[in-house]
DNA sequence: CAAAGGTCGTTGCGTAGTCAACTATTCCCG
DNA sequence: CGGGAATAGTTGACTACGCAACGACCTTTG
């Protein structure tokens, strides 16, 4: 392993734009969302994806998943929502090992609450600043990326 | 406020897209820090902002800013590699207040040991799917995201 | 149907990061 | 020069999250 192939400039450049601009867009959603809302961006993707769920449930390791998230994580958010009221837990039926976390009133109420500020700063950071184009290429590179990410590509049999 | 201009379906996908990409890359490069050359990512990172200024060294807030974090985040992250022995504190001389951490012979090794399997890493999962467009805009566009960011625009002066 | 092995959600432990407050020092401006 | 405001770095308190281990439950297999 002798023969790295290191970034080029322009590579090294993307590199470091894309973990500025996360590192910093990632803040400044968290920042307005907390002040505007008092929820936490995780808290709030939770919510996005309990809402998006039919029954508006989802199981806990369903909710990880969702979420990129791991299951201990889901537990403690769930813990966390919990107690606000936010969502609750209703215990599986066909499986008496698993838990439900559902989405509450109170808790559909605060997400349709905060979703426009969001919504609003994610434009203000994120797509106001992208054209049209670019927009295109994020998503499309960026969903390869976790797609792969996600199914790691079968083991290079050569050797 | 009553108009929110929701994400439509292209924009939603990048919007997911990125955020999942973002985590699961994330994860995967700190893992593999971790396990090939025990060190984490956010600390790799602040051994090369180190390792590329003028005399290894930086002042804490110039690190701060370097690595996009905060203040009591750097003062952490340097007492811990200083108990390495990858960095240690200089103080300094026009400024009684000021601190520098400097990159010790020991973390300059430490950096050259891991680089080449976190460059590996970076390929594998982010450049070997991107085609080149992709690279050119996504740079762009995360540029000019963390340009604004930086730099918040003028506030509105209406009212 | 029993036993072995896997999966579910939770928890203890350890670590990392943020904000606010604090001390020491420097800058600014009369 | 002197005194208030600003800045540097640190620390305390708190929150969040990951891993590994655990008991409860399900599934598979003989």
């Amino acid at each position: 392993m002798t023969d790295t192939r290191w970034l080029d400039a322009e590579e090294q450049g993307a590199w470091r734009a894309y973990l500025d601009a996360t590192r910093l867009l990632i803040r400044a959603l968290d920042q307005q969302l907390q002040s505007d809302a008092e929820v936490s961006f995780t808290d709030y993707e939770l919510l996005v994806k309990l809402s998006e769920a039919p029954g508006q449930r989802l199981r806990m390791r369903d909710l990880a998943d969702a979420t990129m998230s791991t299951r201990s994580g889901v537990t403690r958010a769930v813990t966390r929502l919990e107690q606000i009221g936010w969502v609750r837990r209703v215990e599986c039926e066909d499986d008496r090992r698993g838990t439900h976390a559902e989405l509450t009133p109170a808790g559909a109420a605060k997400l349709a609450a905060a979703a426009p500020g969001h919504v609003a700063a994610v434009r203000a950071h994120l797509f106001d600043q992208l054209t049209p184009a670019q927009v295109g290429q994020v998503g499309a590179a960026f969903g390869r990326v976790a797609a792969v990410l996600q199914r790691p590509p079968a083991r290079d049999r050569a050797g």
